[in-house]
DNA sequence: GTGAAAGCGCTAACAA
DNA sequence: TTGTTAGCGCTTTCAC
């Protein structure tokens, strides 16, 4: 019973030693050569490169993360990754991030501070490089672990008083201003607005702006025509059943993103009104999909790549800083006006 | 000028060593406490926890990976994330995957070779410990890579020759019989099929379902009312077009998906043609939109939920298999109709 | 039950 | 330019 069965020795995954001894370097040249440092020769760097691919070799992440103190993994945290705005960012951030080197860790809060806590933990425990805060506004509450943490972060809309937090700026105001322009120039003097919830700061960012933008076309802003929603769909049917029931009524609803404007379309629908010659609706985000909604969505156009490019560049000059040097903390992002279907004159017999 | 300025030396992240001090036991002890060994007495576990809480502690995940040989981390590839059926399925398998501790990788292939390539090599480097493969039948040039490296995979639709891949298989087949059959209730004889792009698995085996589905329920396949798309909204809108550019057409349209759904109800609504009056409509897939679109659509639900849950327990069996156990290899992951507004009787004027 | 010590695979400081 | 070596923070034998 003691014959030992004769069994295949699987090969070892190869590490960094299998190499050196088959390009017969030491293992410095090894990681040398990897790394890029300048110093290797051609002709030693030509031969590891073969033992490279000779053996298939991956460099060990976590060896390499752990001697280095860098784990080239960023972090992004999203509002509600079922929000389609969400996985376009996602795929630009991503894009972008992996082009440089780093790998993400996505996380989804669905506005859940329980759901929020985790995602932050599973950031320091992961000991990402920098976090982007995407979820516009619901952050406060976790931002001092991280800060704690020493985590370099960037969040969209929010000044931390923290040397490693950098702030994206979305300028609003030019997309809403063009966009209630866009309507004056239309005929409409009634504008309503869907405001996304209160707890979010890009939400009243957004509904302010609303509000200057309106002065400054020289409307008036009806107060019972801002109606806080919240940034979905049924959302917006809500809010545009609540302005239905109203006796006086505007004749175009800017909304605080593109969900929304999606559900009031929808309900004006099924309320027998049309889009556009009955009300106008714009939206905001330009998600890929308002282009194919029915009419198609004029909305205020965000960026995602822009955004994803600003929340990567803000991270990567935190963890690349060499100290003393410099870096920029504020980053700005544009809206525009994208006039599509959804938006035309206001309805005739409509008082104005 | 010699004169060193008084700097507070930020204090280092606490590690093993600062616990095991402050507890005064050794490291080891920590570890074991951490761990939930059981061999660690209540006495000195008590001490150990009190030092972790004081120091805010939390272990270095990549030095406990390098060590143990397991990341804790699970690949996610999808197809397109984009496609908001897998934001849902995202969604789900990172609330599994998280619950029992492992972090996920996420990547979106777009149905392009070479990203694919990159994101096999982003899992492999960051020494996943199994990978779930959800583009749903594009992905036989990188698995080979996966198996390569030993690492356990799960593969949806696709059987590989692999001691690591488990398959989860979708019976398509219980839900499109039921739409079929929901279609002849309703009095439809005619019944087309835009179907998914012929190089992903599951199109091709939805199409043979609708196929064999068609005659057990006695009616006709026509060839030329089978039109292979891309399971984009734009694809349904085309195959649409191309149908009706027939002189006999279909008094219902099956879809392989339900992006193709939304651009046929979009593309109809455009025509002119009423959705379910002149024409019925069926999905598959039922993402969250699928309730929203107008009319809302019958659609054949495939759970994101049941097939994030099968995909992490065939990964979990591989990762945590002891050797000799043996393991479920092969998951069911099934579908139903749901039946909403888009299908109704066909239009009376047209030939039965 | 507890601790000492040997690495996991790699990078970086220092020597040569 | 290249090699030697000391750890990075942790888990895991192996003694006690």
């Amino acid at each position: 019973m003691a014959r030992r069965a004769i069994r295949k020795i699987p090969d070892k995954t190869p590490d960094i030693r299998s190499v050196a001894a088959l390009a017969k370097v030491s293992i410095a040249t090894v990681s040398r050569t990897i790394n890029g440092a300048p110093v290797v020769s051609d002709r030693l760097a030509k031969r590891v490169w073969a033992a490279i691919e000779q053996l298939n070799y991956f460099p060990n992440t976590m060896a390499r993360s752990l001697v280095s103190g860098r784990s080239r993994i960023l972090g992004i945290i999203v509002e509600n990754i079922t929000n389609p705005f969400f996985p376009e960012l996602i795929q630009s951030f991503e894009e972008i991030a992996v082009a440089h080197g780093y790998e993400i860790l996505v996380s989804s809060s669905n506005s859940d501070p329980a759901i929020l806590t985790t995602c932050v933990r599973r950031m320091i425990e992961r000991k990402v490089e920098g976090v982007a805060v995407l979820t516009f506004g619901e952050e406060e509450p976790v931002l001092e672990q991280l800060a704690y943490h020493d985590i370099p972060m960037v969040l969209a809309e929010f000044h931390l008083d923290d040397p490693k937090a950098s702030t994206i700026l979305l300028d609003y105001s030019t997309g809403i201003r063009a966009a209630i322009q866009h309507l004056a120039d239309l005929g409409h003097t009634r504008i309503g607005f869907l405001a996304g919830p209160h707890t979010i700061h890009s939400a009243v960012t957004r509904e302010n702006d609303f509000r200057a933008a309106m002065e400054d076309a020289g409307l008036t802003v009806h107060q019972n025509w801002i109606i806080e929603c919240n940034h979905t769909l049924k959302g917006g049917v809500v809010g545009f059943e609540r302005l239905q029931s109203l006796s006086s009524r505007p004749t175009a609803i800017l909304c605080s993103n593109d969900m929304t404007a999606i559900g009031v379309l929808r309900a004006a629908y099924l309320k027998g009104l049309k889009v556009p010659q009955d009300l106008s609706v714009v939206g905001l985000d330009d998600i890929d999909f308002a282009e194919f909604t029915l009419p198609p969505l004029t909305t205020i156009r965000l960026s995602r790549v822009d955004l994803a490019r600003a929340a990567f560049e803000a991270l990567r000059q935190q963890a690349e800083k060499s100290s003393g040097a410099t870096i920029q903390r504020e980053f700005l992002v544009s809206t525009s006006l994208v006039a599509r279907g959804s938006t035309g004159t206001p309805p005739s017999e409509s008082g104005r």
